[in-house]
DNA sequence: TGTACATCAGTGAACGCGCGTTCACTGATGTAC
DNA sequence: TGTACATCAGTGAACGCGCGTTCACTGATGTAC
């Protein structure tokens, strides 16, 4: 080898990276091979002896997406009681924030419109997401001892994705703030993880009092 | 006029008319000028006698779809009582034919990936769509009396969308089915339409009866 | 240690294709006389 | 009623551009001696 054993992994980890952002942000098809190189430092040319071909791209960066997406949500969750893992996990998943970083954002809402036009290896790869985040949601609900929690949790997944979706869509501001508060509140409510979004100067408080008084909090 | 007054509307109404089914099979970005022509009998350069460009032929199909839309939610619940309107609204939307049925289907989740790099018209369009199709939801939970009717129809809009669409990227026919069932229980248990989903064979007369006990019911 | 050689990640020009858009033209049909 | 003319929806060739892909080449670096 003439570069470390390494360089070339690097490289296509850059790739792969700015790929996965592209992608979120522009859609698979609107993203083009050349841009993707020039934004890890590349030429075009190069390309093809990272991949083979650009559908081979798309599908190794969803992986990547996925991989992103997991640990943002173990980095949410990590060491919280489960309720208030899972508020804080909707309240990232449906904040302005979520909405205007598509880039860095869930991969779900972004991909799900093209994915049924892409092929099957895509839609493999998008499964294994959605079962993914799935679980990862179904757990904490067994841990506040819902019974129906794996298909609470597919529902509460397909109301987080469209209503980040449709916020994302939207012309207005003001409707898409709506869109975020309705399901903000209403994912919370049949949850069983609070009232309703408590108005902004006594959420903080609220919020310590709702962990500290919720049976399975630690 | 060398031809009858209507005649070029006619044929823009048939371009249209292909244009908002391709757009939502294939998406905005995917379709092309000639192929719609095509379809609608033309060759594509008679295009430019009835749209400035691509662009404004999405927006103009935009509005097509979603009238098609709005006809299709009062078809479905002309007639009916709230309840049992809703129940037919959630059973077609969360269907296997609305799944597989992009084409002729409801145009937010085909196009909601996409629409957040469209232009403002387009996103107009789609902000007005959604506005009607949650009002139209809305006024049936109003109907049956929820004071939070506005905000809950986004939430299961919400719902209503991102389970369609995820059930539409997903590879496995298993698991694309348990995330529309889920949705589909869990939308009914929430606006206390059902308990949920009744066995296959008793579901028809348990349909029957909790409209004759339903309090709404005519 | 120093020099010649081999390797291969990356370069950049080129190709071919599809697509949006333009434009000179056609020919079916309504109108004027 | 019949004929010449005017209109304009629709035709189809052509243009230009972007993009995926190919390929001959480069040059920095590790290895062999």
């Amino acid at each position: 080898m003439r570069y470390d054993a390494e360089h070339k992994e690097r490289t296509r980890g850059r790739v792969l990276k700015e790929a996965a952002k592209a992608i979120r942000a522009e859609g698979p098809l609107r993203i083009g091979v050349a841009g993707v190189m020039a934004k890890a430092g590349l030429t075009h040319g190069g390309f093809y002896a990272h991949f083979a071909s650009k559908d081979d791209l798309v599908v190794a960066a969803m992986s990547q997406m996925f991989d992103e997406a997991s640990a943002k949500f173990d980095r949410l969750t990590a060491g919280k009681p489960p309720a208030a893992a899972l508020r804080a996990y909707i309240d990232f998943y449906l904040s302005r924030q979520h909405r205007d970083a598509r880039e860095t954002g869930c991969p779900l809402p972004s991909l799900s419109a093209d994915l049924p036009r892409l092929g099957v290896a895509a839609r493999q790869e998008f499964a294994a997401g959605v079962a993914g985040l799935t679980a990862r949601i179904g757990g904490l609900l067994s841990a506040l001892g819902r019974p129906d929690a794996e298909l609470l949790a597919s529902s509460s997944l397909a109301e987080l994705v469209g209503a980040l979706s449709l916020a994302r869509s939207v012309a207005d501001p003001k409707q898409s703030e709506v869109i975020l508060k309705a399901s903000r509140n209403a994912l919370k409510l049949r949850l069983g993880l609070a009232e309703s979004d408590p108005p902004r100067q006594a959420r903080r408080s609220i919020r310590r009092e709702s962990e500290r008084t919720r049976p399975n909090a630690p």
